[in-house]
DNA sequence: GCGTGATGTTTACGCTGTAAACTACGGGCG
DNA sequence: CGCCCGTAGTTTACAGCGTAAACATCACGC
């Protein structure tokens, strides 16, 4: 009797909350965001898609619930003593990071709204690393506005100017021919556009103005 | 005879893409961005729903046109003389208040591949002057994409943060008495938030980071 | 005056989210 | 033991969606 759950055979695994996220992320990672519907993913949790309903209200609370998921993802660790700007740095690869291994997904977290509980706590979290460094929580506050914005913004940059990047194995870009001259000029520029070094560009950017706020504001760089 | 167009009279104005994309931004900026329908929209229009596919294959076609209307209010000056950061400034401002003027247009203008047209000539006109102002092409294309990201970044922060903000004439905020400890902390400084300000903040951030990068490279201010 | 092409309508299909009613079953209590 | 009820999942249904295909209507060129 392999009693795992309520009733051991026949059935392929129980459901919950966290199953049903996860599989739907799954879902969202393998077919895109379009193709998420409840009936689809029933099929996926062997179910009947009415099924999720017992544990989400609508559809709208699933997708919190995969936000949840992916935000569990990223570990923010404690305060420490290690410099702001390093910290401020590996947090910034982190979410990228995250953006990038669930493309897909990016949308929902573009548009993630503060008033979300997961997206509440890991800015809440953030937070306390800027502020134990010393920011005011008003900057902290911004600077957390302007490096989410910053990170998200590049990362669908980034895919959606994969088109250009594709398989440039040799030729420039299939352009139609009456294409704008401005696209012209830019599609070669785009087809040799490293997006990691960019990504870093504005990180430096960032990182540099943050370090040299305009003297007088109470930043204290460590 | 007011044979204005093909035929006078019982009608209400001719079917065109400009017409219909103008109506479909105002039914966006109305109801929002998921009210859009085909058959809204023809309602809107006095007519069938089924006719807009005369004039556009599919609903993404649409979308690509309202996007078109949207950036046809971003107008991008020729280069001069005036100096880059100044340019720079100005031009972030004017996308900003596009966004801001149609705040349920934001997903549509977050996601935009650079693949798409209009997004490609105002991406063209931009480079430009970036160009004349003395980047090199690779810094102008990293630069357009920092900028742009963080624009249109703070634009969903203001939009997904505002009920934070709405009504909060002496209340701190209607918080579930559950909420995360890092939230409740969070709360009463997102209140407070001017993001006019909060937004000047990351831009001279981004300016002095441009104008400071790390010595050697091309970028020649002004 | 009669095709003809452009414009808009009608009908239809498969898909969506979700409300409501229904079925099956396992554990608690008499 | 037998009942009974809560829980989990199914079935059915409905309004709305994007859009393919067939159809109606009408202005104009020959």
């Amino acid at each position: 009797m392999t009693s795992l759950s309520t009733h051991p055979s026949h059935a392929r695994a129980a459901l919950s909350r966290q199953r049903i996220a996860e599989t739907a992320l799954a879902l969202v990672d393998r077919d895109g965001l379009e193709a998420l519907s409840m009936r689809k993913l029933g099929a996926d949790l062997g179910v009947e898609g009415m099924a999720i309903y017992r544990y989400f209200p609508n559809k709208a609370a699933l997708l919190a619930g995969v936000v949840e998921v992916l935000l569990a993802e990223l570990v923010i660790p404690p305060p420490s003593d290690v410099p702001w700007q390093r910290v401020f740095r590996e947090l910034s690869h982190a979410y990228r990071g995250l953006l990038l291994r669930h493309p897909h997904a990016i949308p929902l977290l573009a548009t993630l709204p503060l008033s979300d509980p997961a997206a509440a706590r890991a800015a809440g979290a953030v937070m306390a690393q800027l502020r134990a460094a010393g920011f005011d929580a008003q900057s902290a506050l911004k600077t957390l506005a302007t490096i989410t914005s910053y990170v998200v913004g590049v990362a669908q940059w980034e895919v959606g100017t994969a088109p250009f990047r594709a398989e440039r194995d040799g030729k420039p870009f299939p352009l139609p021919p009456d294409a704008d001259p401005y696209l012209v000029e830019l599609a070669p520029q785009l087809a040799e556009d490293d997006c990691e070094e960019t990504f870093e560009f504005g990180l430096d950017v960032i990182v540099r103005g943050l370090e040299t706020r305009s003297a007088g504001e109470p930043l204290g760089p460590s």
